[in-house]
DNA sequence: TTTTCATTTCGTTATTAAACGAAATATAAA
DNA sequence: TTTATATTTCGTTTAATAACGAAATGAAAA
């Protein structure tokens, strides 16, 4: 049962909601997630480890950056019914669109570095 | 979205995830739940009264007592999805077997008042 | 090797939430 | 009406969590 709640909990803040609808049009550095939320770097990567932890992204280093990727599949049945259900959900959110629209108009490049 | 994220924070708790299960075999008074949660008549009636605000449950006056019951359906799309879920997990769970095991053998009498 | 820079970790602060007991409320029984 | 009792509200304490900036890490570029 711990189990569960503890996913609920994950999923019960609203900056990682964000994230995993952002990372459902495609996997994305910290710095472009920064610059989207709105939140201080530090902040994104504890949201990311958390989402980490509880099985829903992971981490893929790809030159200078750490890409973040939704799993397709998890071993908990919880995990995955509920990201089944966030894949329908929200997708008219007004938020969610305009988080969506930032990162698809800009390239990595205009939002990080130079 | 604030909309989702307040349904997942409300059922992150283990004595509410609790509660609903119990309620799922039959509606309950808070004393029954106190007994069963070993929690305060306040601490319990405060979880009651979140899952009420989250249109999870209702109360009916009966006799003496408050009758707490499960909504059969919800307005809100993500209640009912996650309510229907929440039907068919932790129905093996250890914690709930042995819960809902205490709500059968016993009747209100023997709990609550003389 | 040294520098650069994306990311993580650490330490701190502020907010939220869970728990309790005591007091208040409200309703049924005497 | 008075008493008894089931439940809620209130005030307080403790624990958990989100946010930040600064420092640490680690890998790529110079």
């Amino acid at each position: 049962m711990d189990n569960l709640t503890y996913i609920f909990k994950v999923l019960s803040d609203s900056s990682r909601i964000r994230i995993i609808k952002m990372l459902q049009v495609r996997s994305l550095c910290v710095c472009e997630l920064s610059s989207v939320l709105e939140l201080a770097y530090s902040t994104v990567s504890k949201h990311l480890s958390i989402l980490q932890s509880a099985g829903i992204i992971y981490t893929e280093k790809k030159g200078k950056w750490s890409y973040y990727h939704l799993y397709h599949s998890s071993d908990s049945v919880y995990v995955s019914s509920l990201l089944s259900k966030l894949r329908l959900w929200l997708n008219e959110d007004e938020r969610i669109l305009s988080d969506r629209k930032k990162i698809e108009n800009n390239d990595i490049n205009e939002i990080c570095g130079i």
